[in-house]
DNA sequence: GAATTGTTTGACCAATTGGTCAAAGCCACG
DNA sequence: CGTGGCTTTGACCAATTGGTCAAACAATTC
């Protein structure tokens, strides 16, 4: 039986992978929706179907569940922008970045709402990550922007603040799904989100 | 002496006033830094220099202080789109609605992180207000977009996904403050935002 | 099938935390 | 200055919660 979700599990046995799978699954469920201290080891034990004692014998303590599950989820967030081509035809590279983000809102929102949580309040677990890796990939791809802009292939754009809006404009629609719902009543956000974004990425970076 | 933030304090002595302001003013450190849940009296206590009986000599509970809180960013909250002008120049309108709430990532932090938490949880203490206040206000503003859109004025632009999307960019510079400090380095992001948004409105919607 | 190793749990603990309460202190006003 | 109401606090409580531990229970190996 494979892990059920994308997060990677080791362990040595077939119980183990099976069981600090359910662990990180509820885990995600648990964190996402109410926070590192406003979660409880009972309420993910619950969501795992195992007892208190025996979640600490997968994990000696909750916020090693919960670095585990920030620590699993950081490469598959980068991923989209470590795809980005320097070779590919800009617009459509930037397009499809803004689609992929947006389509990891969507099916994705607690793994967004989780990372949302933990830079929230300071990133106390992540702040090395955010300055070393982010960063370092973040220069990297907004070089690469840059030198669109100057070739004239798109317009001049800030490259910094270009990514910063491309994952604000996608992640919203899943940090603030409540928000964006209520507003909008029944209606699905996603297709109409997907299509508003396109055109924005499209009428601004026009060169 | 003045209640010494923007809260409205109400209060039939002096003391009383004062002592729910620095109440107010400490539990909007406390709560948007670590959330609802993740709060305590203690540091709410401590940081009113109050002791934690007198707390609740003013405030009934630790969620009265939370609401109380909520109701009263509520309002300065939405101030700048109720005031986006139908009969004004529909970009100036659009620009300065987005400088203004930029404006308050920059100079209102907390509050933003505090609304941005109670978003990411659910809304469990403003959900009605999300369908009711909020939802007509954005319903009503959006029509008047739609009008300029129709009368040709700027380009057709879906009205709802277009408010979200000021909002998504704009607050993102104070709830992920530190995650763009660490990609920025020791830069002030907020002249960089502005310009780029600015930028990036101008060229959506122009006709 | 006995021994070894891996897994699970009930009972328990100390610390934290939201909240209570009665008594004490303080203040204004007659 | 003394009385009545407002304000403050130390002591206390019950519930919650992260974590421990020894003992019971399964699984695997020889």
């Amino acid at each position: 039986m494979t892990s059920g979700n994308g997060t990677q599990v080791q362990g040595r046995t077939r119980i183990q992978a099976r069981n600090r799978d359910a662990i990180l699954t509820a885990g995600l469920d648990v964190f996402s929706q109410h926070g590192f201290r406003g979660s409880t080891l009972d309420q993910i034990a619950a969501g795992a179907g195992l007892s208190k004692p025996n979640l600490l014998y997968y994990f000696p303590s909750k916020e090693a569940i919960y670095t585990a599950l920030l620590e699993g989820l950081l490469e598959t967030w980068l991923d989209p922008l470590r795809d980005l081509d320097p070779k590919g035809d800009p617009l459509t590279e930037l397009l499809s970045y803004m689609r992929r983000k947006l389509a990891m809102s969507r099916d994705y929102p607690r793994e967004s709402r989780l990372f949302a949580g933990e830079i929230l309040r300071g990133a106390p677990e992540m702040h090395d990550v955010l300055k070393g890796e982010l960063k370092t990939l973040v220069d990297e791809r907004a070089a690469v922007i840059s030198g669109w802009a100057k070739d004239g292939k798109i317009a001049a754009v800030d490259p910094h603040h270009l990514i910063f809006s491309i994952w604000a404009l996608t992640q919203h629609y899943a940090d603030f799904d409540v928000q964006v719902r209520a507003v909008l009543g029944g209606t699905d956000p996603f297709p109409g989100a997907e299509a508003h974004l396109e055109q924005m990425l499209e009428s601004l970076l026009r060169p």
